[in-house]
DNA sequence: ATTGTATAATTGGTACGACCTTTAAGGTAT
DNA sequence: ATACCTTAAAGGTCGTACCAATTATACAAT
């Protein structure tokens, strides 16, 4: 049926894992890349292969006739927001205690935001998960999720909304993000947004538009989110192309 | 002197703006490895490793048994939050008329925050550049940029602001930015800002607190930077690790 | 006809091993 | 000291052979 985890995804991980504890620490630096690979268990080919992606990610800098040095810096970084992480999971990493304050979840129909980002009719039948996610207790973010309701199986509860929303896509839609897009815009908090978030009207808030997709390159999943200022420090690491 | 621009990075660019151009949109998927690496005069081992970082930017998935797709969806996002791009090309693939307004340089001293971001003692003289660009005339960024005055050589003049804020970091402080790491956050313009951006305080703006590395791991450049809403749509594309 | 199952063809994934190119460092002659 | 040359180290490139996942095909069973 589904297929395994590939063997390269987790030798990967745990290069990355190794580097963050410091294994290398020494000279900021990794083994000669014939070295690393016997050490890894894998050929040098493939280690190439993960290093270029380590590398397009921020985490090393290869160069010819140097090295492979690593950036500590940016292996140190507390939210990035150029990698998918689950809300609970970002709140966690930033220090705070997190958790799910409400969900509500209810049916309803495409509207023209929603059929354009789904890429769907409107007016075709989705199902709308509103949440809200505390940091020590204090509402740090508020979702509102949309994933469209043919794709759904019944017999969830409110229950499996309390857990991340990878949860109930996989075990529920049968849908797995492969990857989003995301819509970044400065927002002031209106009148609905200041009651939830507990804060006066136009306090500013982070506003991310976000569509997942599948590996096949579908839209399968839209989240329009708000985050609020002074939880997390939302990184963005960039090179030029 | 200053080595030539690798063959590898050309062909990557070479590719990758042959896909846009939409070569290979038949299928929307690239012709077997073997075959594109033939044509495009390299090795299979030298394209896997391109096609390696392709993928991490997500403008391509390769699937095992079945081929490498070209992830169309990515390839047309008209600003690449995660992508190193100067102001004035951002504005410019938005659709608008990029110009400088202004530009303002003084001499100073590195107070805290810029002693923290460039690893510097507080009180570090430095180089303060505050720059406005505007889309179609109406400001769209204002920038204040700060690097160390100890880099930067003499002899530069306004006109070498106008450009590309790179142009005077290479010629006269012999800096090369390799990746930033830029924190993002939701804010209102003050007073001091609305007016700069012709709009009314508490007016959303989108902050961005930009430190930029050499290849080094240095930090350079430290950049301070107030995005207005509506001109540009930042998007950021997102994958697990 | 439909369904299930073996089989082949296609395509990316992995492995070696040899050689090229770029840096950095050390040593030597000036 | 300075300039130049040599050399070692490390990443970059190449070619070939084979492994593994997927999909399509052929064919048998129902």
């Amino acid at each position: 049926m589904s297929s395994q985890l590939p063997q390269n995804k987790t030798i990967r991980a745990q290069l990355l894992a190794s580097m963050r504890e410091g294994e290398y620490a020494a000279s900021e630096r990794l083994p000669r890349e014939s070295v690393l690979a016997e050490k890894l268990g894998i050929s040098r080919t493939q280690l190439r292969d993960i290093l270029a992606s380590l590398e397009r990610e921020g985490f090393i800098s290869r160069r010819h006739g140097v090295g492979t040095l690593i950036n500590r810096h940016v292996l140190d970084v507390e939210t990035r927001m150029d990698i998918e992480v689950e809300f609970l999971d970002m709140i966690r990493q930033s220090g705070h205690k997190a958790a799910v304050a409400f969900v509500r979840v209810s049916d309803g129909a495409a509207d023209k935001t929603v059929a354009t980002r789904l890429q769907i009719p409107e007016g075709t039948p989705i199902i709308r998960i509103a949440r809200l996610c505390t940091a020590d207790g204090k509402p740090a973010i508020y979702c509102e999720d949309i994933i469209e309701k043919r794709l759904a199986r019944t017999g969830y509860t409110i229950r499996d909304f309390k857990l991340p929303i990878f949860h109930f896509l996989q075990q529920f839609c049968g849908v797995i993000p492969y990857m989003d897009l995301t819509n970044v815009r400065p927002t002031a908090a209106d009148a609905a947004l200041g009651e939830i978030f507990g804060v006066p009207m136009g306090t500013p808030l982070l506003n991310m538009d976000e569509v997942d997709f599948d590996i096949d390159g579908q839209p399968v999943f839209y989240s329009n989110e708000y985050f609020i200022d002074g939880v997390f420090n939302l990184t963005v690491m960039r090179k030029k192309l």
